[in-house]
Parts: structure tokens; C-alpha cells; sequence
DNA sequence: TGGCCTACTGACCGGGCGGTCAGTGAACTG
DNA sequence: CAGTTCACTGACCGCCCGGTCAGTAGGCCA
């Protein structure tokens, strides 16, 4: 019957999903705490409770595990920034929203800003073909910005500026604070920390 | 007789001295182009144009190379800091004079700011007791900043705020400005960057 | 029950690289 | 010129790790 075929089928699947789930919750792990060299295959598999073959029917590669999670995590955020900072309609309020979701998913997720820091700093020095897309992920994520500046300033929001370096600025500073915390060079409460933020921005660029 | 020996003395150390430094520069390429992964000592060594051993004649390790590159630049970056943020009298000039040490220390210097940064990113994921000494020096250049606005503070150049918060996200804003520099997101003179950024903080702490 | 399928295993392979060390030859010495 | 020193060399060692694949075990069907 196709009921029961359909199921078998999902019964696959759902072990599937599962199986590629369950090994990159444990690479994230093991990438945060070793970077992407220091960790082996062979660790993620007992992490995720599997042999090392395993891991080789799920993905076929080291390499493709660590962007599977860089970009799952990345995707996410953006998704997650884009919608929360167009729910927004002052300039000042979509600053917020975009340095509060990012300092928010940070604590949520502190292993996934590991790897993606670790990455930014290494794109630096290896600029592969691979991390273009990452590349332009990041780029996205400032050019959101810079069109919300740009918008605020049209409105008379905010002072005449060039909306490209501000977006950066701001870029800037959220990645600096999330990078602070997780280092735990700060510490207090992350509203606190938010509102110092988006006060200084909004200092340096409002129009009063 | 004395002049003799101690001419001798001083020839073998020159000759070791100029050793030191022909690796370490060769070295410096190498790690700002390949992370200190990616490169290997054998590659070191043919752009030192020595052999592989020649290289274990004057640094013990890799890592140790590694580290003695990073430390050199670091030391020279800080005290230059140091002394320009030092000779300025007012709040705004010290910052200027931060920001744009920085800058052009990193046009003098990209190789090493490649390894600098790369090393920043690591460091959220591998922490090392090596590198205590390493995020030892970054707090001090906080720590210089911080002082600098407390002071420009007490003698009402500034409004009241948290100088630590301050003194990071001026050195969050310039890190972010050289790294775009660096990944070439950023054209346009330093100077003009400078400007950029030196007023956008400025706006943002200064008392009226 | 016997045969089959398949998710899973982990011993194994091959290559790369950090680090070593016996050997070389040039310069110096007496 | 013979002897000695020493900076330098690069073949070599051993380890680690990404990736493979023949084998296994357990569930399912006839």
C-alpha cells in the first residue's frame, strides 16, 4: 500500500535527518572547542556516539561538516536579524533590533559564534573560493544595515552620512561585543550591554 | 686580543642576529598567507633560502617562530601606540592619534596584521596558556584607551560614561576598519577613513 | 528457519609534515 | 697542507589523521 511504503519511507528519512542532526550538533561542539584543525573526524564521531565510518555516509568530508554548520547557523541568523530588524519601523529601533537579535542568538548559540568567528579571522589569511559564499553572507548582513541607515537618513533620521561606513561601524561594534563576552572580558547583562551599544551609535549618527 | 675576539664575537652575532630575522620575515609571509596550519617549516625555509634543519638551528619550533613574529610585531604596534596616544594632549587628538598609528602601522605592516587577526579569531576557540601573554598585550592596548577617556572624562572632554565599554569599541571600530581594509571591502585613503571614524566616535562620547 | 538487506563498524592505508641527525664542505688555524 | 671547527644540509623517522572498505549484526521477509 502506499501507506506503508510511505511510511517505511519516512522512517528512512526521519532516521536520516536525525543521524545528520545528531553528527552536526557534535561537530559544532568539537569545532568551537578545537577549531576546525585541531578537531578529528574521529572526535566528532564519539561525540556524536557513532564510528568514523558513519560519519562518512552522512557527509563526504570533513570540510563539508564544518560549512554544513557554519551555514546552518549563519543562515539562521540572518534569517532571524533580516525579519526582526524589517519589524522595526524608527532607525533607531532597527539598530537595536539588529545589535539585540545578534547579542540574543549569541547567547543562544555561543558555539555556533565560535566557528564563525574563527572563521572570520581566518578568511584573512586563506582565501579559499569555498568561502566566498561566507563571504557574501557577511556582506549581506552589512549591506541590511546599510540600507536601513540609508533609509533613516532619507527620513531625516539620522545626520547625512555615508551609510556604508556606518553599517560597518555597527557591523563593527555588535561583533566586538559578542566577541568580548564570549572571551569573558565582559560580563553583566546583555540588555545593559545592548543599550550602551545602540546608544553610542545613535550618538554618533542622530540628527539632533 | 680583545678587538680581535671580540670582533669575532660580534660577527657571529650579527651573522646570527641576521639569521633570526631572515626567517622570521620569510616566516611572516608565509603564516599571512597560508595561517600557521597551512603553512609548513620546509616552506619557511625555501623562502628564507635555507634548508629545512638551518631552520631548527635558530627557533626551536614551529609554534615558537610563529609566536616570535607575532610578539615582535605586537611589541612594535604597542609602544608606537603608546607614545603617540602620549604625545597628544587633548581627548579627540589622543584618539586620533590611536586610530591613525593603527592605520598606518597596518599599511606599513599587512603581513603581520594578517597573523594578528587570524591569531584574534583563534583565540575564541582555542585557548592555549601560550596565548596568555598574547591576549595580555590586546587588554593593555584597551587598558591604554581606557585610561586616556577616563582622564579626557575627569577634565570634562567627555560626557560621563563607561570608560571600558568606550575604550573597546574604539578598538573594535578600528580593528573592523583595517580588517575591511585587509579583505579589501574598504578602498579610499586612510586618512579619509581616519576622519571617518575618529568623528563618528567623537560624536558619540564628546561632551556638547 | 534461512536468506537477504543495510546501517554501521573500526582496522587499515597513504600522505603530509614537524622535527632529527649523520654527513658535507668551506673557512680558519697552526 | 693536514686538522679542526661549525654552519648548514636534506634524507629520513614517526606520528597523526582524513578517508576507505571488507566485515558484522540485527531486523525483516518468504
Amino acid at each position: 500500500m502506499n501507506v506503508s511504503t510511505e511510511k517505511r519511507r519516512t522512517k528512512r528519512d526521519v532516521l536520516t535527518e536525525f543521524r545528520h542532526a545528531e553528527i552536526l550538533a557534535a561537530a559544532r561542539g568539537v569545532f568551537a572547542a578545537k577549531g576546525f584543525v585541531g578537531a578529528s573526524v574521529e572526535e566528532i564521531a564519539q561525540a556524536a556516539g557513532v564510528a568514523k565510518g558513519t560519519i562518512y555516509l552522512y557527509y563526504p568530508s570533513k570540510r563539508e561538516i564544518y560549512f554544513a554548520a557554519l551555514r546552518e547557523g549563519l543562515t539562521a541568523l540572518a534569517s532571524e536579524t533580516q525579519e526582526k530588524v524589517e519589524g522595526a519601523k524608527t532607525l533607531l529601533d532597527q539598530i537595536r533590533a539588529y545589535v539585540e537579535t545578534k547579542l540574543h542568538y549569541f547567547e543562544r548559540h555561543q558555539d555556533f559564534f565560535k566557528i564563525y568567528f574563527a572563521e572570520l579571522g581566518n578568511m584573512v589569511t586563506q582565501h579559499e573560493s569555498r568561502d566566498s559564499d561566507f563571504e557574501q553572507l557577511y556582506l549581506d548582513q552589512v549591506a541590511l544595515l546599510e540600507e536601513v541607515v540609508r533609509r533613516g537618513g532619507r527620513r531625516g533620521e539620522a545626520r547625512n552620512l555615508e551609510a556604508r561606513s556606518v553599517a560597518f561601524a555597527i557591523a563593527n561594534l555588535t561583533r566586538g561585543a559578542v566577541t568580548q563576552r564570549l572571551v569573558g572580558w565582559t560580563t553583566g547583562s546583555i540588555e545593559r550591554e545592548a543599550k550602551l551599544l545602540v546608544d553610542f551609535v545613535w550618538k554618533g549618527i542622530s540628527a539632533t
